[in-house]
DNA sequence: AATGCTCTCAACCGCACTCAT
DNA sequence: AATGAGTGCGGTTGAGAGCAT
């Protein structure tokens, strides 16, 4: 399951504790952008890219665990009507996910939800004629419960956005074009806000209601948490490095 | 208890954008 | 203006955990 190469060539696969610290180090001392830089001088065997993946997705000390709120799902509903799968962007409205959770909670979530409300809204036939149905097909999970020959070309979670905004960055725009091409018959539709919680309400009435307080659940051990925290500034872009750095092993990392 | 199935989520990949040169 | 490296994003995969039988 671990990819360990040789030396000279690349780690894949999860990572280590001991690579999440080296990582968490070298991110403190030259901060989160030259990913390829650490990538080096962190002696880890990793890509750029790996780095801030791991980075971004479970080291970040601002980053919450445990499940979504209720609050926070009924966010990543209304800003996936808006937006579509612009994860990254819905993200930025939810202090402390990532794009991947989101866009994880999205898949499983709304796959469950796309489910229920398919077994709900039509038993016998056709389930894209019905009011109920149509109301949330157009960013809608229902896709992903079509068969595969009526879906193709999309996931099931590409389920369109209507907002076409002007391209933003990376594949952003061209989404964004694809949307824009793939749904044009739905972009003036925008299901209500109403129509969205009360599928909410439905989901929360069976099985996403919490049985415990989710809410406290937050990853007990991850290795950084009792340090690192003071140093980063959560949402605002900024980041402050201490110099004093947490980590016992400086000297020795330092001198890899 | 064993086995199979489903769900969750960390991680990878490819593509497109930004920016420095 | 062209180009290449670095970065960010969305889509997808697969291992492991949890659950059902």
């Amino acid at each position: 399951m671990i990819h360990v190469e040789e030396d000279e060539t690349l780690r894949k696969g999860p990572w280590t504790e001991h690579e999440d610290v080296q990582l968490a180090f070298y991110v403190n001392m030259f901060g989160d952008r030259r990913w390829d830089f650490i990538a080096k001088v962190s002696g880890l065997k990793r890509t750029g890219k790996s780095c801030r993946l791991r980075w971004v997705n479970y080291l970040h000390p601002g980053l919450k665990r445990g499940r979504m709120t209720p609050h926070e799902e009924r966010l990543v509903l209304e800003y996936h009507s808006k937006w579509g799968n612009r994860w990254s962007r819905i993200a930025r409205k939810l202090p402390g996910r990532t794009d991947n959770e989101i866009k994880n909670y999205w898949r499983t979530h709304m796959r469950k939800k796309a489910q229920e409300h398919k077994r709900v809204s039509s038993p016998s036939s056709s389930f894209s004629n019905s009011s109920s149905s149509s109301s949330i097909c157009t960013n809608d999970p229902t896709v992903e419960s079509m068969p595969m020959n009526e879906t193709k070309e999309r996931s099931f979670y590409d389920t369109g956005g209507i907002e076409m905004v002007p391209a933003s960055r990376g594949k952003n725009s061209n989404t964004s074009m694809k949307h824009n091409k793939d749904t044009s018959e739905e972009q003036e539709k925008i299901y209500s806000m109403d129509e969205i919680w009360k599928d909410i309400d439905l989901l929360e009435n069976d099985d996403l209601k919490p049985s415990f307080d989710p809410y406290s659940d937050v990853s007990p051990s991850r290795i950084w948490d009792y340090s690192v925290n003071s140093f980063w500034m959560m949402d605002g872009g900024q980041q402050e490095f201490g110099t004093d750095m947490f980590f016992p092993a400086t000297s020795e990392l330092l001198t890899g």
